[in-house]
DNA sequence: CGCAAGTGGACAAGAGTTGTCCGTTTCTCT
DNA sequence: AGAGAAACGGACAACTCTTGTCCACTTGCG
Protein backbone atom coordinates (compact mmCIF):
# COMPACT_ATOMS: atom_id res chain seq x y z
CA UNK A 1 0.00 0.00 0.00
CA UNK A 2 1.74 2.66 -1.26
CA UNK A 3 1.45 6.13 -0.47
CA UNK A 4 -1.01 7.78 -2.64
CA UNK A 5 0.27 10.76 -4.79
CA UNK A 6 -2.57 13.11 -3.73
CA UNK A 7 -1.70 12.73 0.01
CA UNK A 8 1.69 13.82 -0.37
CA UNK A 9 1.17 16.08 -2.99
CA UNK A 10 -1.08 17.52 -0.51
CA UNK A 11 1.51 16.51 2.60
CA UNK A 12 4.40 19.13 0.72
CA UNK A 13 1.54 22.21 0.28
CA UNK A 14 0.83 21.87 3.70
CA UNK A 15 4.54 22.18 4.86
CA UNK A 16 5.20 24.74 2.46
CA UNK A 17 2.11 26.42 3.89
CA UNK A 18 3.29 25.70 7.22
CA UNK A 19 6.48 27.76 6.67
CA UNK A 20 5.21 30.73 4.79
CA UNK A 21 2.78 31.20 7.88
CA UNK A 22 5.51 30.46 10.27
CA UNK A 23 7.78 32.78 8.41
CA UNK A 24 5.22 35.67 8.68
CA UNK A 25 3.25 35.25 11.88
CA UNK A 26 5.55 33.01 14.25
CA UNK A 27 5.03 30.28 15.59
CA UNK A 28 1.61 30.78 17.22
CA UNK A 29 -0.39 30.26 13.90
CA UNK A 30 -3.52 29.03 13.82
CA UNK A 31 -4.47 25.42 12.54
CA UNK A 32 -6.90 26.60 10.22
CA UNK A 33 -5.02 29.62 9.00
CA UNK A 34 -2.33 26.96 7.79
CA UNK A 35 -4.98 24.49 6.37
CA UNK A 36 -6.43 27.77 4.29
CA UNK A 37 -3.09 28.76 2.85
CA UNK A 38 -2.37 25.50 1.84
CA UNK A 39 -5.59 25.15 0.50
CA UNK A 40 -6.65 21.80 2.01
CA UNK A 41 -8.97 21.40 4.73
CA UNK A 42 -8.23 21.42 8.96
CA UNK A 43 -8.62 17.47 9.01
CA UNK A 44 -6.21 17.04 6.45
CA UNK A 45 -3.57 19.30 8.72
CA UNK A 46 -4.22 17.49 11.87
CA UNK A 47 -3.76 14.07 10.43
CA UNK A 48 -0.35 14.89 9.16
CA UNK A 49 0.82 16.57 11.69
CA UNK A 50 -1.22 15.62 15.35
CA UNK A 51 -0.17 18.10 17.70
CA UNK A 52 1.77 21.32 17.50
CA UNK A 53 5.42 20.04 17.98
CA UNK A 54 5.73 17.70 14.81
CA UNK A 55 4.55 20.99 12.68
CA UNK A 56 6.30 23.16 14.17
CA UNK A 57 9.50 19.89 14.02
CA UNK A 58 9.12 19.77 10.39
CA UNK A 59 9.33 23.47 9.74
CA UNK A 60 12.34 24.27 11.67
CA UNK A 61 14.33 20.82 9.99
CA UNK A 62 13.10 22.91 6.71
CA UNK A 63 14.49 25.74 7.36
CA UNK A 64 17.82 24.45 8.73
CA UNK A 65 18.53 22.28 6.17
CA UNK A 66 18.50 25.07 3.46
CA UNK A 67 21.10 27.08 6.11
CA UNK A 68 23.12 24.06 6.49
CA UNK A 69 23.43 23.87 2.64
CA UNK A 70 24.96 27.51 2.78
CA UNK A 71 27.20 27.70 5.18
CA UNK A 72 28.41 23.70 3.22
CA UNK A 73 28.98 25.93 0.39
CA UNK A 74 30.47 28.92 2.41
CA UNK A 75 33.18 26.71 3.73
CA UNK A 76 33.81 25.05 0.46
CA UNK A 77 34.83 28.63 -0.87
CA UNK A 78 38.74 29.32 -1.55
CA UNK A 79 38.77 33.12 -0.25
CA UNK A 80 37.84 32.87 3.99
CA UNK A 81 36.24 36.23 3.30
CA UNK A 82 34.50 35.32 0.50
CA UNK A 83 32.86 32.24 2.69
CA UNK A 84 32.43 34.18 5.73
CA UNK A 85 30.49 37.07 3.87
CA UNK A 86 28.71 34.32 2.31
CA UNK A 87 27.37 32.74 5.37
CA UNK A 88 27.00 35.73 7.19
CA UNK A 89 24.22 37.05 4.54
CA UNK A 90 22.76 34.06 3.99
CA UNK A 91 21.97 33.44 7.59
CA UNK A 92 21.26 37.06 7.84
CA UNK A 93 18.57 37.16 4.67
CA UNK A 94 17.10 33.95 6.05
CA UNK A 95 16.59 35.62 9.48
CA UNK A 96 15.18 38.09 8.28
CA UNK A 97 12.51 36.18 6.00
CA UNK A 98 11.97 34.14 9.06
CA UNK A 99 11.03 37.48 11.59
CA UNK A 100 8.50 35.91 13.06
CA UNK A 101 9.90 32.77 14.31
CA UNK A 102 11.49 35.24 17.62
CA UNK A 103 11.56 32.16 19.82
CA UNK A 104 14.30 29.89 20.32
CA UNK A 105 14.30 26.85 18.74
CA UNK A 106 15.66 24.76 22.21
CA UNK A 107 12.33 24.59 23.45
CA UNK A 108 10.61 22.86 19.89
CA UNK A 109 11.82 20.32 18.11
CA UNK A 110 12.90 16.68 19.40
CA UNK A 111 16.80 15.28 19.21
CA UNK A 112 16.73 15.75 15.46
CA UNK A 113 16.50 19.48 15.58
CA UNK A 114 18.74 19.87 18.09
CA UNK A 115 21.06 17.90 15.95
CA UNK A 116 20.79 19.77 12.85
CA UNK A 117 21.48 22.79 14.84
CA UNK A 118 24.37 21.75 16.33
CA UNK A 119 25.86 20.72 12.98
CA UNK A 120 25.05 24.09 11.48
CA UNK A 121 26.37 25.88 14.24
CA UNK A 122 29.57 24.05 14.31
CA UNK A 123 29.91 24.70 10.20
CA UNK A 124 29.40 28.27 11.10
CA UNK A 125 32.34 28.35 13.89
CA UNK A 126 34.88 26.92 11.51
CA UNK A 127 33.79 29.56 8.43
CA UNK A 128 34.59 32.40 10.84
CA UNK A 129 37.06 30.92 12.58
CA UNK A 130 39.39 30.56 9.36
CA UNK A 131 38.51 33.89 8.27
CA UNK A 132 39.72 35.07 11.93
CA UNK A 133 43.03 33.32 11.44
CA UNK A 134 43.79 34.26 8.08
CA UNK A 135 43.54 38.10 9.63
CA UNK A 136 40.39 39.02 7.45
CA UNK A 137 37.92 39.42 9.96
CA UNK A 138 37.94 40.94 13.47
CA UNK A 139 39.29 38.82 16.52
CA UNK A 140 37.59 40.52 19.18
CA UNK A 141 34.73 39.19 18.88
CA UNK A 142 33.26 35.01 19.91
CA UNK A 143 32.32 33.33 17.05
CA UNK A 144 28.95 33.22 18.51
CA UNK A 145 28.77 36.83 18.87
CA UNK A 146 29.56 36.92 15.03
CA UNK A 147 26.73 34.68 14.29
CA UNK A 148 24.05 36.73 16.72
CA UNK A 149 24.61 39.62 14.07
CA UNK A 150 22.99 38.23 11.58
CA UNK A 151 20.02 39.11 13.79
CA UNK A 152 20.40 42.39 12.53
CA UNK A 153 19.58 41.96 9.06
CA UNK A 154 15.84 41.96 10.78
CA UNK A 155 16.14 45.46 10.88
CA UNK A 156 12.90 47.55 11.68
CA UNK A 157 13.33 51.73 12.77
CA UNK A 158 10.42 50.69 14.95
CA UNK A 159 10.06 53.19 17.15
CA UNK A 160 10.76 55.62 14.92
CA UNK A 161 8.01 54.61 12.84
CA UNK A 162 9.95 54.30 9.45
CA UNK A 163 8.63 51.75 7.23
CA UNK A 164 10.63 48.95 6.34
CA UNK A 165 12.02 50.10 2.82
CA UNK A 166 12.00 47.07 1.16
CA UNK A 167 13.10 48.69 -1.96
CA UNK A 168 16.76 48.74 -1.11
CA UNK A 169 16.20 45.58 0.66
CA UNK A 170 18.66 44.83 3.67
CA UNK A 171 21.80 46.24 1.49
CA UNK A 172 22.65 49.55 3.75
CA UNK A 173 22.69 47.17 6.97
CA UNK A 174 24.40 44.40 5.40
CA UNK A 175 27.02 46.36 4.09
CA UNK A 176 27.98 48.34 7.20
CA UNK A 177 27.68 44.67 9.42
CA UNK A 178 30.79 43.58 6.91
CA UNK A 179 32.41 46.98 6.46
CA UNK A 180 32.16 46.36 10.76
CA UNK A 181 33.33 43.13 11.16
CA UNK A 182 36.27 43.28 8.41
CA UNK A 183 39.62 43.06 10.43
CA UNK A 184 42.01 46.52 10.30
CA UNK A 185 39.00 48.43 9.62
CA UNK B 1 -12.56 70.28 42.03
CA UNK B 2 -9.14 69.51 42.17
CA UNK B 3 -7.96 65.75 40.72
CA UNK B 4 -7.61 63.45 43.85
CA UNK B 5 -4.15 62.04 44.65
CA UNK B 6 -5.23 58.60 44.50
CA UNK B 7 -6.59 58.76 40.86
CA UNK B 8 -3.13 60.54 39.98
CA UNK B 9 -1.15 58.00 41.75
CA UNK B 10 -2.80 55.10 39.74
CA UNK B 11 -2.62 56.78 36.59
CA UNK B 12 0.96 57.11 36.46
CA UNK B 13 0.44 53.46 37.41
CA UNK B 14 -1.12 52.58 34.38
CA UNK B 15 0.69 54.56 32.12
CA UNK B 16 3.49 52.97 33.32
CA UNK B 17 2.19 49.48 33.39
CA UNK B 18 1.48 50.45 29.80
CA UNK B 19 4.45 50.80 28.73
CA UNK B 20 6.10 47.88 30.37
CA UNK B 21 3.38 45.70 28.72
CA UNK B 22 4.29 47.45 25.63
CA UNK B 23 7.32 46.91 25.17
CA UNK B 24 7.45 43.15 26.17
CA UNK B 25 4.38 42.36 24.12
CA UNK B 26 3.66 44.98 21.73
CA UNK B 27 0.74 46.79 21.18
CA UNK B 28 -1.50 43.59 21.06
CA UNK B 29 -1.85 43.55 25.30
CA UNK B 30 -4.77 43.33 26.85
CA UNK B 31 -6.49 45.64 28.86
CA UNK B 32 -6.80 42.94 31.66
CA UNK B 33 -2.85 42.64 31.45
CA UNK B 34 -2.14 46.12 31.28
CA UNK B 35 -4.63 45.88 35.06
CA UNK B 36 -3.02 43.67 35.99
CA UNK B 37 0.39 44.67 35.86
CA UNK B 38 -0.62 48.07 36.86
CA UNK B 39 -1.62 46.57 40.09
CA UNK B 40 -5.45 48.28 39.44
CA UNK B 41 -9.08 46.87 38.39
CA UNK B 42 -9.57 47.03 34.59
CA UNK B 43 -12.68 49.35 35.13
CA UNK B 44 -9.42 52.18 36.06
CA UNK B 45 -7.93 51.48 32.95
CA UNK B 46 -11.09 51.37 31.10
CA UNK B 47 -11.98 55.05 32.94
CA UNK B 48 -8.88 56.77 31.87
CA UNK B 49 -8.34 55.52 28.68
CA UNK B 50 -11.63 54.70 26.74
CA UNK B 51 -10.04 53.35 23.71
CA UNK B 52 -7.06 51.48 22.77
CA UNK B 53 -5.80 54.46 20.46
CA UNK B 54 -5.69 56.81 23.52
CA UNK B 55 -3.77 54.42 25.60
CA UNK B 56 -1.34 53.94 22.92
CA UNK B 57 -1.14 57.08 21.96
CA UNK B 58 0.05 58.10 25.26
CA UNK B 59 2.66 55.81 25.80
CA UNK B 60 4.23 56.78 22.38
CA UNK B 61 3.74 60.22 23.52
CA UNK B 62 6.03 58.73 26.73
CA UNK B 63 8.51 56.74 24.39
CA UNK B 64 8.93 60.12 21.76
CA UNK B 65 9.82 62.37 24.34
CA UNK B 66 12.65 60.35 26.08
CA UNK B 67 14.25 60.02 22.64
CA UNK B 68 13.58 63.93 21.58
CA UNK B 69 15.64 64.72 24.99
CA UNK B 70 18.72 61.97 23.60
CA UNK B 71 18.47 63.73 20.40
CA UNK B 72 18.97 67.25 21.76
CA UNK B 73 21.74 66.00 23.59
CA UNK B 74 23.07 64.68 20.65
CA UNK B 75 23.15 68.00 18.90
CA UNK B 76 24.57 69.97 21.56
CA UNK B 77 27.79 67.50 22.10
CA UNK B 78 30.55 69.97 20.15
CA UNK B 79 32.28 66.79 18.64
CA UNK B 80 30.17 65.73 15.66
CA UNK B 81 31.12 62.19 15.88
CA UNK B 82 31.04 62.09 19.67
CA UNK B 83 27.34 63.34 19.35
CA UNK B 84 26.18 60.72 16.26
CA UNK B 85 27.24 57.73 18.43
CA UNK B 86 25.46 59.16 21.47
CA UNK B 87 21.91 59.59 19.69
CA UNK B 88 22.76 56.07 17.74
CA UNK B 89 23.00 54.16 20.91
CA UNK B 90 20.59 55.77 23.04
CA UNK B 91 18.17 54.64 19.67
CA UNK B 92 19.29 51.58 19.23
CA UNK B 93 18.86 50.35 22.90
CA UNK B 94 15.14 52.29 23.28
CA UNK B 95 14.27 50.36 20.17
CA UNK B 96 15.75 47.53 21.99
CA UNK B 97 13.60 47.62 24.87
CA UNK B 98 10.71 48.51 22.65
CA UNK B 99 11.51 45.24 20.92
CA UNK B 100 7.43 44.14 20.94
CA UNK B 101 6.31 47.90 19.17
CA UNK B 102 7.03 46.45 15.96
CA UNK B 103 4.27 47.88 13.92
CA UNK B 104 4.76 51.91 12.83
CA UNK B 105 4.38 54.61 14.25
CA UNK B 106 2.04 56.32 11.94
CA UNK B 107 -1.50 54.16 12.23
CA UNK B 108 -1.74 55.49 15.84
CA UNK B 109 -1.48 58.11 17.95
CA UNK B 110 -3.15 61.70 16.41
CA UNK B 111 -1.47 64.72 15.20
CA UNK B 112 0.28 65.13 18.37
CA UNK B 113 2.31 61.90 17.57
CA UNK B 114 3.03 62.83 14.46
CA UNK B 115 4.56 66.41 15.71
CA UNK B 116 6.78 65.32 18.16
CA UNK B 117 7.89 61.61 15.95
CA UNK B 118 8.48 64.99 13.37
CA UNK B 119 10.50 66.49 15.78
CA UNK B 120 12.79 63.79 16.40
CA UNK B 121 13.60 62.79 12.89
CA UNK B 122 14.56 66.44 11.87
CA UNK B 123 16.96 66.52 15.23
CA UNK B 124 18.46 63.52 13.78
CA UNK B 125 19.13 64.05 10.25
CA UNK B 126 20.82 67.46 11.34
CA UNK B 127 22.75 65.45 14.12
CA UNK B 128 23.76 62.57 11.23
CA UNK B 129 24.49 65.24 8.32
CA UNK B 130 26.38 67.06 10.73
CA UNK B 131 28.50 64.41 11.19
CA UNK B 132 29.04 63.40 7.62
CA UNK B 133 29.51 67.11 6.66
CA UNK B 134 32.68 66.81 8.84
CA UNK B 135 34.28 63.35 7.37
CA UNK B 136 33.51 61.39 10.57
CA UNK B 137 30.78 59.19 9.17
CA UNK B 138 30.38 57.53 5.99
CA UNK B 139 28.35 60.10 2.99
CA UNK B 140 27.20 56.43 0.98
CA UNK B 141 23.94 56.08 3.42
CA UNK B 142 21.44 58.82 3.93
CA UNK B 143 20.20 59.85 6.89
CA UNK B 144 16.69 57.74 7.05
CA UNK B 145 19.05 54.49 6.44
CA UNK B 146 21.46 55.27 8.60
CA UNK B 147 18.38 56.06 11.33
CA UNK B 148 16.89 52.20 9.76
CA UNK B 149 20.40 50.97 11.14
CA UNK B 150 19.46 51.00 14.85
CA UNK B 151 16.75 48.97 14.83
CA UNK B 152 19.92 46.83 14.15
CA UNK B 153 20.85 46.17 17.78
CA UNK B 154 17.28 44.26 18.46
CA UNK B 155 19.24 41.24 17.40
CA UNK B 156 18.06 37.67 18.32
CA UNK B 157 19.74 34.94 16.49
CA UNK B 158 16.02 33.76 15.45
CA UNK B 159 16.88 31.07 13.10
CA UNK B 160 19.93 29.80 14.67
CA UNK B 161 18.37 29.52 18.48
CA UNK B 162 21.20 31.36 20.25
CA UNK B 163 19.57 32.91 23.35
CA UNK B 164 19.84 36.59 23.35
CA UNK B 165 22.52 36.79 25.84
CA UNK B 166 21.64 39.96 27.93
CA UNK B 167 25.12 39.67 29.93
CA UNK B 168 27.02 41.56 27.44
CA UNK B 169 23.86 43.54 25.95
CA UNK B 170 24.55 45.29 22.87
CA UNK B 171 28.02 46.17 23.09
CA UNK B 172 29.07 43.93 20.52
CA UNK B 173 25.81 44.94 17.64
CA UNK B 174 26.30 48.32 18.79
CA UNK B 175 30.79 48.58 18.28
CA UNK B 176 30.36 46.71 14.72
CA UNK B 177 27.59 49.24 13.43
CA UNK B 178 29.38 51.73 14.47
CA UNK B 179 32.97 50.97 12.99
CA UNK B 180 31.07 50.20 10.12
CA UNK B 181 29.81 53.55 9.90
CA UNK B 182 32.35 55.67 10.46
CA UNK B 183 34.28 56.83 7.70
CA UNK B 184 37.20 56.05 6.11
CA UNK B 185 37.20 52.05 6.97
C1' DC C 1 -19.03 63.46 59.06
C1' DG C 2 -21.11 63.33 54.32
C1' DC C 3 -20.86 62.82 49.66
C1' DA C 4 -18.99 62.84 45.22
C1' DA C 5 -15.21 60.92 42.82
C1' DG C 6 -12.86 56.92 42.18
C1' DT C 7 -12.20 51.90 42.44
C1' DG C 8 -12.24 46.78 41.66
C1' DG C 9 -13.66 42.86 39.74
C1' DA C 10 -17.69 39.85 38.44
C1' DC C 11 -19.94 39.10 34.29
C1' DA C 12 -22.05 38.71 29.62
C1' DA C 13 -21.03 39.06 24.88
C1' DG C 14 -18.05 38.27 21.20
C1' DA C 15 -13.91 36.75 18.61
C1' DG C 16 -10.70 33.31 17.57
C1' DT C 17 -8.65 28.29 18.19
C1' DT C 18 -8.68 23.57 18.96
C1' DG C 19 -9.67 19.09 17.70
C1' DT C 20 -13.26 15.70 16.14
C1' DC C 21 -16.31 13.39 13.12
C1' DC C 22 -18.49 11.75 9.16
C1' DG C 23 -20.46 12.13 4.41
C1' DT C 24 -18.09 12.71 0.08
C1' DT C 25 -14.33 12.52 -3.15
C1' DT C 26 -10.22 10.52 -5.15
C1' DC C 27 -6.83 7.21 -5.93
C1' DT C 28 -5.20 2.39 -6.87
C1' DC C 29 -5.50 -2.24 -7.97
C1' DT C 30 -7.56 -5.81 -10.38
C1' DA D 1 -14.58 -0.17 -15.43
C1' DG D 2 -15.69 -1.11 -10.78
C1' DA D 3 -14.87 -2.00 -5.87
C1' DG D 4 -12.72 -0.93 -1.80
C1' DA D 5 -9.53 1.59 0.79
C1' DA D 6 -7.43 5.88 1.73
C1' DA D 7 -7.68 10.65 2.04
C1' DC D 8 -10.30 14.79 2.08
C1' DG D 9 -12.98 18.97 3.62
C1' DG D 10 -15.36 21.66 6.44
C1' DA D 11 -19.29 21.96 9.83
C1' DC D 12 -19.40 21.87 14.68
C1' DA D 13 -19.02 21.91 19.72
C1' DA D 14 -15.89 22.98 23.43
C1' DC D 15 -12.74 26.10 25.08
C1' DT D 16 -9.82 30.22 25.78
C1' DC D 17 -8.99 34.92 25.70
C1' DT D 18 -10.61 39.87 25.16
C1' DT D 19 -13.64 43.43 25.37
C1' DG D 20 -16.42 46.58 27.71
C1' DT D 21 -20.12 47.42 31.23
C1' DC D 22 -22.07 47.88 35.63
C1' DC D 23 -22.65 48.54 40.36
C1' DA D 24 -21.69 47.78 45.26
C1' DC D 25 -17.99 49.38 47.85
C1' DT D 26 -14.02 52.40 49.27
C1' DT D 27 -11.54 56.69 49.80
C1' DG D 28 -10.03 61.41 49.67
C1' DC D 29 -11.62 66.08 50.56
C1' DG D 30 -14.23 69.99 52.34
Amino acid sequence: MPVRVDAQRNAARVLAAARRAVAANGLGVSYHEIAREAGVGVGTVYRRYPDRDQLMAAVLADILAELIATAHQALSCEDAWEGFSLLFTGLAVRTAQNAGLSGSLDQHGGPAIAEQRHQLLGLSQRVIERAQDEGRLRRDLAWQEVLRLTGAATVQGCVLGLEPDSAHGHRPVLTVLLDGLRAGG
